[in-house]
DNA sequence: CCTGAATATTCTGTATGCAGTTGGCGTCGG
DNA sequence: CCGACGCCAACTGCATACAGAATATTCAGG
């Protein structure tokens, strides 16, 4: 019927998609909530079938899990599946990293400058600033020109970001972070500006404690031990 | 209401997933067919509901892709598109090999060995030895145990393969191909079993025929251009 | 008061029906 | 003979309806 917000997709379907999505990432829903298809269907004024088909969706992007004839769940993810996760996602970003910086233009540069300059000024919300992390990256896999590997990096981090969205990081922690996106910034900025693997290894340090675990940085012959025990120098610990 | 086959899944949604991965990957529909939700319901004597939703839960596997207010439509990849996959799945098929080297046990050395055994004595249809292929490196992506990494691959080669269902490799290839396997297996093997990266350059040239195009390969300080020219060998050597 | 089973309720999974849109086909005009 | 307009059929998207399963509730027994 009349939809709840203003832009009206041409399907139900997609609209109940991108509103969940976001309710969810707003933690409205949290790690491991129900979702009822009929409650959701009538919030929406609209019937189950078009919530069933984006609860659907919702699943093979890893945000909600399935459990048969009992119903929808948002993604609830262990020590060990974040872990996994962010071994993957350092593979991926690395590629992406690699790829902006042999295709990068003034454009944008100029786009994740402002985006790095925007986290300096910012005071807000932290998930709003949260937010901002996400697009200065999600710019970066754009500009890595591989749809697919755009795809695979987004879905990885949107059920990330589901797990977390609530796991409010400290001042500090932020400022932190910001700091390793300026280096990211120059990694992909200059032909010589460095590997992405340490940067990546340092910005995901906090959320990526245990790279043995799981990533082949642990196994791999060009980035033996060195590497990793880097990170033993500052473990834990939040900002140098 | 009867399936029509033997295995009843708990729902009819999930085993239309099946029949429909299957006859797609068997090229009962080829890339750019139109799949009629109607007629596919009418053949499995349901419903369209659940149709609608196997097809929905196939286009965010990669198989099929929808128009809105047209139909489903099989996935069609273009030469860029096979290239941008195949960049992707060089990264990630490194990794998993890497993964699966550091935590190889002997009940999946075995595996892996009886697999390689059963394509060199394989003689059927063509279509089947493409399926040993993949098995085999399923076997791989199983063995990173990293569930993540599984997904990707598992998602990226499924569009591959119904992209060329039918684009029957000729006998001699298929040989080729399998003693690449062979090369894969000793990678995997033994910790000083060599790059996988290379090994995989070899064992993907025939459907990777451009890496520089889409591939951080061609921009990667620790393999430069020399690396994908001469990618006869020269394993290990990945220095700073 | 707690435990367990039987019942009641709610929810998912599926079927059927309807409306709007899209694409094809025929017809009319140039 | 060719192009444009309009009509018709088919299909998708969505709503409503129903059956079976899973959970919550209630009631009897210890």
């Amino acid at each position: 019927m009349i939809p709840i917000t203003d832009t009206t997709p041409s399907t139900l379907r997609s609209h109940v998609v991108r509103m969940l999505r976001s309710e969810i990432l707003a933690g409205k829903y949290r790690p491991g909530d129900r979702l009822n298809e009929s409650q959701i269907a009538r919030e929406f004024n609209i019937s189950r079938i078009p919530v069933r088909e984006a609860l659907s969706q919702l699943q093979e992007q890893g945000l909600v899990m399935n459990h048969e004839r009992r119903g929808m769940f948002v993604i609830k993810l262990g020590d060990d599946e974040v872990q996994q996760i962010n071994s993957l996602r350092m593979v991926l970003e690395a590629e992406a990293m690699l790829l902006a910086r042999a295709r990068m233009t003034p454009a944008i540069l100029a786009e994740l400058t402002a985006l790095v300059e925007q986290m300096d000024a910012w005071d807000g919300p932290l998930l709003d600033a949260a937010d901002l992390d996400r697009r200065f990256h999600a710019v970066i896999w754009r500009a890595s020109g591989n749809p697919y590997l755009e795809r695979a990096l987004d879905s990885l981090t949107t059920a990330l970001f589901a797990h977390k969205a609530l796991e409010h990081s400290s001042r500090e922690i932020r400022r932190w972070r910001l700091n390793h996106h300026r280096a990211l910034l120059d990694v992909v900025a200059s032909p010589d500006g460095g590997d992405p693997m340490m940067a990546l290894l340092t910005h995901l340090r906090m959320a990526y404690s245990e790279p043995e675990k799981f990533s082949s940085l642990a196994v791999r012959p060009a980035l033996p031990a060195a590497a990793i025990s880097a990170r033993a120098k500052a473990p834990g610990a939040v900002p140098a």
